[in-house]
DNA sequence: GGTAACTGGGTTTTT
DNA sequence: CCCAGTTACC
C-alpha cells in the first residue's frame, strides 16, 4: 500500500532528510515543519533499508514524543514487527536502563533508588542540618536553591564556585559551606546508591568514556538520533560525542529558536556549533510549515529571534483564517471571562473542546481562569504545574517501594518513619541509627527500632516493619505493591483529611504497576516520567471525553491545536519578572513565545491584562495602547489585530494614578 | 529535647 | 496556596 509507505506526502527537504545515507545529518526544524513525521520516516527508511532495529537508538525529549514516535515508526514501516525492537527514550529513561544493567561495574548496588528532585532537596536539607548549618545566625541558602547550583554546576560542567559567583552572588559568603557540603552529597549518594537525576547521566557518560567498556557500548548501536538537540546540557552532547565519535550514523533535529531549557543547563549553542565540529555535517532545513495558517506565521515569523541562529523564515501554503488576535483586557478576571466565553463561543461553533487550548508561562497563572471555568462547567485539564508525583501520598507510596530492594535508602526510610504518630525529623534520625540500614540482615534489628519508638507509636510502627518484611516476600509485582498499600493505608488515614481520594490514587497506581516486569523499575520510571497532569493514570475514560486543555508553554511543547488563548502576556508574568533582568533570560522568554504562538493551527488569541496585582505598570489611560509586553513590538503588533475590552460600566473603572484615597476609620470611638 | 500546631511570607519553566 | 520558621505543649 502506497499510502503507509514512510515517504508518503514529504516534501523535497524532508526527503532529503529521512533518505540521507549514513554521514552525520543536522535537521534544522522550523516549529509545525514536520519534524516528527521527518524524523520517524528516517526510522522508516533506515529500517527498511535494512539496518537493525535493535541497533538504532531514538532519543527524545520526553517519554510521550518517544512512544509516539516508536508507535508511527511501527505503522509505516514495512516491517512493522521490526519498528518495536528499536531503542527508544529520554535520555535519563535509556540513562536508567544502562546504569542499572552496570550498576556493580560503577560501585553502586544492584539495588539502586532513583532521586526525584523532591528527594534530593530533602537529602541536602537533611545534610544541612548535619552540618549544622540550618538556622545559624546568618541565613544558608535553602535545600531547593543549593540544589539549583549543584545541578547547573553538573549539568554545565562548570565549577560550583563559579556558578555561585555568576549566577548566585547572593550565596557567595556561605561557598566554602556549600562546597563541604556537596561533597557530602556526593559521598551519601554514593553509599546508599541513589542516583539523582543528574547522577543517571553522569553514569551512562562514565561507561561510554571507559576505554574499555565505552567503546562496546558504543557499537551497540548504528544510528543514534536525537531529537530536539537545541535542549541539551554538556553531559548530554558528551554523551552523543561519545556514542558516534565519528559522527557517522548520528542524526540530529532542533531549532535554535525553541531551546527554552537554558535554566536547565542547556544551551542551544550546542545545536550552532554541531556543524563546526562535524565538517562531514550534511545540514537539511525545514522552513515549510503544515501546521499553522499564514496569517499566524506572519506573527511568528515576527517575534522569532534571530540573533546568532538559524535564519528561518516559516511558509505555509495554509491561507485565509483571520490574523491573530491581540485581546487588551481589563484584569486577570476579566481575561478569565473572556477567554471562556471564547471558548464557548468556538464550541456552539462545533468545535471540540479538545481542539483548543490556553497556554500560560507559569502554572498558576490560570488560577482564576480555573475558578471561571468550573463555575462555567467547562471540563478541562491542566499539563504541568502540579505533578502527581509531588503529592505527600504518592511519594510515600513510592518510598516504600524502593525500601523494599534498597534498604540503605536513608531518604525513603526517613519519609516511612515519620508516618507515624509522634516520629518527627528528629525521632526518626535516631531510628534510623538503631535501624543500622548498612546492615543485610536489617529485619533483626527491627524490635531494637521499636523499642526506641515513643510508647504510643509502638503498635503501630511494628506493623509497619512487619508488613514491609512480608511484602519483601511476595513473588508477584502486583501482590508485593498490594502489600504496601495495605501497610500505607492506616497510616494514611489518620495522617490525610481527603484520605479517600489519595488512597484512590494509589488503587490505581498499585494497578498500573501490576503489568511491569519489577517493582522497581515501575517506580523508577515513574520518577523519570511522571504523568504529565493528575488525571493521565485515570486511563481511557477521558479519552472519549471532551475538555479544554490547560498547560504550560514548557508542557506544551511539540503540541498543536486549532485555538490557542495565551494568557497572562504581561511584563512581569510572560516575560517572567525573573529573567527581565538578563539579556540571556529575555531572549529564552521570546523564544517560549515564539514556541506559544506556533502551537496554533487556526486561530491564535493573545491576552494581556493591563492591570495586575503586583505588576503596577500597564493601567494608565494616557497610555492605553502601549503594548503590555515588550513582545508586542509594532512589528509583532502589525501582524493582529487588536481587541479591546472595556469595562461594561466605564464609571467603575478608576484609573490607579488618578484614585482618590478613602482613609480606613479608625474606630477610634471603640478604643476609648 | 522534640513534636505538633500556628503564622506569615513568597511564588518559573522540567528530565 | 505551600513552606519555613516560631511558639506552645508533651
Amino acid at each position: 500500500m502506497f499510502d503507509s509507505r514512510w515517504d508518503a506526502g514529504l516534501d523535497d527537504a524532508q526527503l532529503a532528510a529521512a533518505t540521507h545515507g549514513d554521514g552525520p545529518l543536522i535537521v534544522v526544524a522550523g516549529a509545525g515543519t514536520g519534524k516528527t513525521r521527518t524524523l520517524v520516516s528516517r526510522v522508516a527508511a533506515l529500517i527498511d533499508r535494512g539496518v537493525d532495529p535493535e541497533r538504532i537508538l531514538l532519543l527524545t525529549f520526553t517519554r510521550r514524543a518517544a512512544d509516539e514516535m516508536l508507535a508511527r515508526a511501527a505503522a509505516i514501516c514495512d516491517r512493522r514487527d521490526a519498528a518495536r525492537k528499536l531503542w527508544g527514550g529520554t535520555f535519563h529513561a535509556v540513562a536508567y536502563r544502562l546504569v542499572s544493567a552496570h550498576a556493580e561495574t560503577l560501585g553502586l548496588s544492584p539495588a539502586l533508588s532513583v532521586l526525584d528532585p523532591a528527594d534530593a532537596r530533602d537529602l541536602v536539607d537533611l545534610l544541612r542540618h548535619e552540618h549544622g548549618l540550618a538556622g545559624g545566625a546568618q541565613r544558608f541558602p535553602r535545600g531547593e536553591t543549593l540544589l539549583d547550583i549543584y545541578s547547573r554546576s553538573v549539568n554545565t560542567t562548570q565549577p560550583a564556585r563559579d556558578v555561585i559567583t555568576e549566577l548566585f552572588p547572593w550565596c557567595e559568603p556561605h561557598t566554602a559551606a556549600i562546597l563541604d557540603l556537596f561533597r557530602s552529597y556526593v559521598t551519601r549518594k554514593r553509599t546508599q546508591s541513589l542516583l539523582d537525576f543528574d547522577d543517571l547521566l553522569l553514569g551512562w557518560r562514565a561507561l561510554l568514556t571507559d576505554p574499555g567498556l565505552g567503546p562496546a557500548m558504543a557499537a551497540r548501536w548504528d544510528h543514534v538520533l536525537v531529537d530536539e538537540y537545541q535542549d541539551v546540557n554538556q553531559i548530554q552532547v558528551d554523551i552523543v560525542r561519545q556514542l558516534r565519535p565519528e559522527g557517522a550514523g548520528l542524526t540530529v533535529v532542533g531549532d535554535d529558536a525553541q531551546a527554552v531549557y537554558g535554566f536547565r543547563g542547556a544551551d542551544s549553542r550546542h545545536l550552532l556549533e554541531l556543524s563546526a565540529d562535524l565538517p562531514a555535517a550534511r545540514t537539511v532545513c525545514l522552513e515549510q510549515n503544515f501546521r499553522s495558517r499564514q496569517q499566524i506565521l506572519h506573527l511568528a515569523n515576527a517575534v522569532r529571534p534571530s540573533a546568532g541562529g538559524q535564519r528561518l523564515q516559516l511558509r505555509s501554503d495554509r491561507d485565509g483564517g483571520s490574523r491573530p488576535r491581540l485581546v487588551r483586557c481589563h484584569d486577570a478576571s476579566a481575561e478569565a471571562r473572556l477567554v471562556v466565553d471564547a471558548v464557548l463561543d468556538a464550541a456552539e461553533e462545533g468545535r471540540a473542546l479538545k481542539d483548543q487550548a490556553v497556554l500560560m508561562r507559569a502554572a498558576h497563572h490560570s488560577d482564576l481562569l480555573e475558578i471561571e471555568l468550573t463555575a462555567r462547567r467547562v471540563p478541562f485539564v491542566k499539563f504541568g504545574g502540579l505533578k502527581f508525583l509531588e503529592a505527600a501520598h504518592v511519594k510515600d507510596f513510592i518510598a516504600s517501594v524502593r525500601l523494599l530492594d534498597n534498604r540503605l535508602d536513608e531518604i525513603a526510610w526517613f519519609r516511612l518513619l515519620r508516618l507515624h504518630d509522634g516520629i518527627g525529623p528528629a525521632k526518626a534520625r535516631t531510628l534510623l541509627a538503631a535501624l543500622g540500614p548498612g546492615e543485610p540482615d536489617t529485619e533483626l534489628r527491627h524490635p531494637f527500632v521499636v523499642a526506641a519508638a515513643p510508647a504510643r507509636t509502638r503498635t503501630a510502627l511494628a506493623g509497619t516493619l512487619d508488613a514491609l518484611t512480608a511484602a519483601r516476600q511476595q513473588p508477584t509485582v502486583a501482590a508485593r505493591a498490594e502489600r504496601i498499600l495495605e501497610m500505607l493505608r492506616p497510616l494514611l488515614t489518620v495522617r490525610y483529611p481527603d484520605h479517600a481520594a489519595r488512597l484512590a490514587d494509589l488503587d490505581r497506581l498499585v494497578s498500573a504497576a501490576a503489568n511491569s516486569p519489577t517493582l522497581a523499575d515501575y517506580v523508577a520510571n515513574l520518577t523519570l516520567d511522571p504523568p504529565a497532569s493528575t488525571s493521565d493514570l485515570a486511563g481511557p475514560p477521558h479519552l472519549e471525553e471532551d475538555f479544554l486543555v490547560l498547560s504550560t508553554i514548557h508542557s506544551a511543547k511539540g503540541l498543536e491545536w486549532n485555538c490557542v488563548h495565551v494568557i497572562h502576556v504581561i511584563d512581569g508574568a510572560f516575560p517572567s519578572d525573573m529573567a527581565l533582568s538578563t539579556g540571556t533570560g529575555l531572549t529564552e522568554e521570546q523564544r517560549l513565545f515564539y514556541v506559544a504562538a506556533t502551537r496554533a493551527r487556526d486561530e491564535l488569541s493573545i491576552y494581556t491584562p493591563l492591570r495586575m496585582p503586583h505588576h503596577r505598570r500597564a493601567y494608565d489611560d494616557k497610555h492605553s495602547y502601549a503594548p503590555a509586553s515588550r513582545f508586542l513590538d509594532d512589528t509583532a503588533i502589525a501582524t493582529m489585530d487588536i481587541h479591546e475590552d472595556r469595562p461594561r460600566n466605564a464609571a467603575a473603572r478608576i484609573p490607579a494614578s488618578t484614585a482618590v484615597r478613602i482613609a480606613l476609620p479608625t474606630l477610634d470611638e471603640l478604643w476609648t
